[in-house]
DNA sequence: GTCTATAGCTAGATAGAC
DNA sequence: GTCTATCTAGCTATAGAC
């Protein structure tokens, strides 16, 4: 057994920034080994399943990276549900690289990736409405008006990068950020 | 010189759909002819550049239809500017089917879709955002006021669909649909 | 203008040496 | 575990008959 050139995080790092770039069906695999740093042969060895198993392996990661990030911070009682949404709107900026980066659910989202991945697609939408929406409860707003705001930022998120990413111009999500804290401010 | 079996018309709309549906890379040749109801063979007569002149018609085609009708109802001074507005987001509505169809533009947008059509998407939304900026001011908004609020109905409509879309629910299209429509109302 | 047939290539995926 | 070399299938694109 040779040692592993590169390890767990990094290849996933890679294979992750590759599909979020091209998309599933945009992706090659000789792309996906360059970013990843391994020849593709090795590739399968890592992932015997190929691209479905790479672009699984990669949600499954960024649902992980989510779980203990984002999430975690919305519900922290320690601060105030204002706090909270701030800190929480600032690793999403992060996350995107402040409206530069697309989002890795969307680029996995066209019809051949749906078919595959779209269970983990949907589930990773509903924890993410599902924690805005818990906060929104400690906002006060009752569940309806909870869910329908955390709805909206899902969607503000969303389409202000799909708008950023295709006009160059991340300005549409940076300012889109600030008006969803200016909403909770009154 | 044979009669032509399939018209212009109805040759790209069936080019659309192959195309909104699987994405660019996703979508390929033998699917897209027979989207269009002809042979591999025969779109490259109809256009000789292949892949690439048929993503250009088929955003050329969805352009026009923008400026044909739903722009110019966002223009009819001889209805109130509510009116305008209604209706425009009611051909919205129906353009993505309730929310159960994504968008051209989305759908051509992931990488190497940019760096062919980057122009052209960009273009088309500008459009978009500037038509519902004039109605903008119609409504009395001032210009920095009026560009915000169209950006923000662009945003809506695409990040509405990409939830729509990704969670199998159109509802959360009809009801951001909606809720743009009550923001006008006060 | 449309078609069948096929060229030329690259995709995803494997075999087997080290 | 990683690699080079290779397989097969599908891709974009073309040639040439009708």
């Amino acid at each position: 057994m040779r040692p592993v050139k590169v390890q767990d995080r990094q290849l996933i790092e890679g294979l992750f920034k590759v599909f979020r770039e091209k998309g599933y069906e945009g992706a090659s695999l000789n792309e996906l080994a360059e970013g990843a740093g391994l020849k593709k042969a090795s590739l399968y060895h890592r992932f015997p399943d190929g691209k479905k198993e790479i672009g699984l392996a990669v949600l499954s990661h960024s649902s992980e990276w989510l779980k203990n990030n984002l999430y975690p911070v919305l519900e922290n009682k320690k601060i105030s549900a204002k706090e909270r949404l701030d800190k929480g709107l600032d690793i999403i900026t992060e996350m995107y690289d402040e409206g530069n980066e697309t989002c890795i659910l969307r680029a996995l989202s066209m019809e051949s990736g749906m078919q595959i991945f779209g269970e983990e697609i949907k589930a990773e939408m509903t924890r993410w409405i599902m924690h805005f929406a818990k906060l929104g409860l400690d906002f006060g707003f009752n569940e309806q008006e909870a869910m329908a705001r955390a709805k909206e930022i899902l969607i503000k998120v969303q389409g202000s990068l799909v708008v950023a990413n295709a006009m160059s111009d991340n300005s549409v999500f940076l300012s889109t950020l600030d008006e969803i804290r200016t909403l909770y401010n009154k």
